[in-house]
DNA sequence: ATAATTACTAAGCAATCGCTTAGTAATTAA
DNA sequence: TTAATTACTAAGCGATTGCTTAGTAATTAT
């Protein structure tokens, strides 16, 4: 009997991620994603509720995106620390010269949204928990292979690791390209 | 002739500084300027010009309030690795538990200003070029105590340690004591 | 005292915010 | 063909945005 879309959902929500990331949060009005996503504010209500909710299902499409851009030579890696390297450089010159040069979606999340939203913080925080464990585990299979020393701390590498990942978020946003590679050695110093 | 004014322009700038602190440049509305700074719209006006040019002036002043704060020791600093891990240290533990945890200014504005928003971003890479002069300061009067080797990079170094700082301006925030621990050990490692 | 200058208060401006509602178009089971 | 259901368009809701203006209070050289 019901009249049928016509969007896919997953398709504009592909398109409010782009402009909450180039805009952020706040900045992004509905009367911008309406234009963007190309759908009337009625269907933005209807099929997401409101604004915040709709932010919360762009942060989990960010997860999947960047799992299955950066993150997916990693996902498959057999562990090495050459696998690393490589996806902190292809992230971080992502930022400086791409067409989506405004930085982590996460990130920058952080640093707008205050502690109080505790739904979007906590989304935040899962993705953060999630690069960690992507790291760990590419760090497991690293130490099995014998690449590592055994007294490497896994744990502690991966979470010097978030922290570096999140540091170059920022940095490669101010920073040259020389400055951005040598950011990356002295982080990649630490874990060969 | 002129009759005086009732506020102080310093003091008020203060007080600007903590709000756009708490709530970002653009969740900051003149009425809650107002509110927190204790004067009239029409005296912030009068006084700053508008929203955007007092939050320059607001950039500037967290720029002095870090020197004299965080900085103060390293800035007096005759030269030692441990003084760059206490500042760390420092800035790290206030984020989690000082009651203005709310990360670090410059970085949250980076974050969340467009790049197109030259003035302020231009603020923001000043900000930052100072803080790698000053670990570059530090670790040549470091080397020059000899505590550390001849061949210290102490410019790459110097950019390393301005990429972790950012890094920890966000991990902080999400992360507890131990884990922010072990990231600025991890941090310190690369430079003893 | 008076005139000139500046700082104050409070009201209000147009524009935009997130969100809703009224009315119409499309789809399909009966 | 009809009735029921959902999706659409477009207008508009009250609240808030950055900023201005009109009118008054305070200060000081003259």
């Amino acid at each position: 009997m019901p009249r049928k879309k016509q969007y896919e959902i997953d398709a504009v929500i592909d398109k409010a991620m782009l402009t909450f990331w180039h805009n952020g949060y706040k900045s992004t009005s509905v009367r911008m994603l309406e234009k963007e996503m190309g759908i009337n504010q009625f269907s933005i209500y209807s099929s997401f509720g409101n604004k915040h909710d709709l932010f919360i299902e762009v942060l989990k499409k960010y997860k999947n995106y960047v799992k299955s851009t950066f993150l997916k030579e990693l996902l498959n890696s057999e562990g090495s620390v050459d696998d690393i390297r490589r996806f902190l450089y292809d992230f971080g010159h992502s930022i400086r010269t791409g067409k989506n040069s405004c930085g982590c979606l996460m990130v920058n999340t952080g640093a707008e949204i205050d502690e109080k939203d505790v739904m979007i913080m906590h989304e935040v925080k899962l993705y953060f928990d999630f690069i960690k464990s992507t790291f760990v585990n590419t760090l497991e299979k690293t130490k099995l292979k014998g690449e590592l020393t055994k007294d490497f701390e896994i744990n502690k590498s991966a979470n010097f690791l978030l922290g570096s990942l999140q540091g170059l978020s920022v940095y490669a946003k101010f920073q040259n390209e020389e400055e951005i590679n040598d950011f990356i050695d002295s982080i990649m110093k630490t874990i060969s």
